[in-house]
DNA sequence: ACCTTGAGTTCCCTCAGGGAACCCCAAAAG
DNA sequence: CTTTTGGGGTTCCCTGAGGGAACTCAAGGT
């Protein structure tokens, strides 16, 4: 689909929608974690179509998120996350606090989340890094950062490589715009 | 974009998915949250073509997640978050985090978040709302809720309404699929 | 030899995104 | 009163991505 390239934004945000801003990924994501690895499968649970299907899962092994593993002698394999996938798995979780929160209605939420430290059903909730108080979009104020001139010149590319921590410095310009 | 009706679907991501799933939804919401609140800002910093750009604003006012307020006697507006669309930017936040741990390089991340509540640069972190202690993909478990069965009756529909909390209680089938 | 199954390809059709030109309205300028 | 300006969209056409169904290929099983 993208017809306009997002990974050469200046913006994270925009370069996160280059790896999974169309609205299959999130899902074919969201089904990996829960368990729906094979092709057929996530074809058949997801109604998408074989052919972008082929071209999704292509494109997410590409950028590190999904990994294929073979499974037997045949040629058949798995799709299985990779480190890099399971933080994007995050995002999901968020993302379907927000849909149980705002749509889910009276029926309430299609999925629960018992989490494993305290055995309780739960949500997730968004807190600062550094202080532990909570962080939501009202609590921030945006400064441009070391990053800010322009795309990022030697790209991790695809290998699931660590994430680098930069220093925080001040750069040039702000948001795009 | 939407060929297949995601918010049918019994599933908040993909209900989600619905509200922002294509990639310049987030990124208006974005420019909405950093002060970029008009059409032909909008237009000029996004880079978007003026008619999908008019379609996804349509979008966005209908799910409630952005308002339209003249500042003109002039038939003049500008786009605000509701309630509804100020927690979306959580998720952009969250987005903007993965981003720059896995895709800024050596460049660093194009922009920093300054906390209010404790003055540093810093980033989200995602916590159990119910034990405080860190809530990853791989910490929880998946159960069925109680709108597990199919899409809701009584949809919030556009109005930007409180988001309701139902008690949590099993259903029947888990994920679709 | 034939059937089955997983995992894709190929082909065609339709519709969404991009681009550029055009339009409407209200205030301000002349 | 007429013209200009500028925000905020529409309209039109073209390309290319998504959907659907049929076809392919390789490795077992019987």
């Amino acid at each position: 689909m993208q017809r306009t390239n997002f990974a050469e934004m200046a913006c994270s945000i925009a370069r996160t929608l280059d790896v999974i801003g169309e609205p299959w990924s999130p899902l074919i994501l969201r089904d990996v974690w829960a368990g729906v690895r094979r092709f057929d499968q996530l074809q058949a649970d997801l109604g998408i179509s074989r052919k972008v299907l082929t071209e999704r899962l292509a494109h997410l092994i590409d950028h590190g998120v999904l990994e294929r593993r073979p499974y037997d002698r045949r040629p058949r394999h798995e799709y299985h996350l990779t480190a890099k996938g399971a933080e994007l798995v995050d995002l999901l979780m968020v993302m379907a606090g927000w849909g149980d929160r705002w749509l889910a209605g009276e029926a309430g939420p299609p999925v629960l989340y018992r989490h494993h430290a305290c055995g309780e059903i739960s949500a997730v909730e968004l807190r600062c890094a550094h202080c532990g108080a909570p962080m939501h979009a009202g609590d921030v104020d945006l400064l441009p950062g070391p990053g800010a001139t322009g795309p990022d010149k030697s790209a991790p590319g695809a290998g699931a490589a660590g994430p680098d921590e930069s220093a925080p410095g001040p750069g040039a310009a702000g948001l795009p715009g």
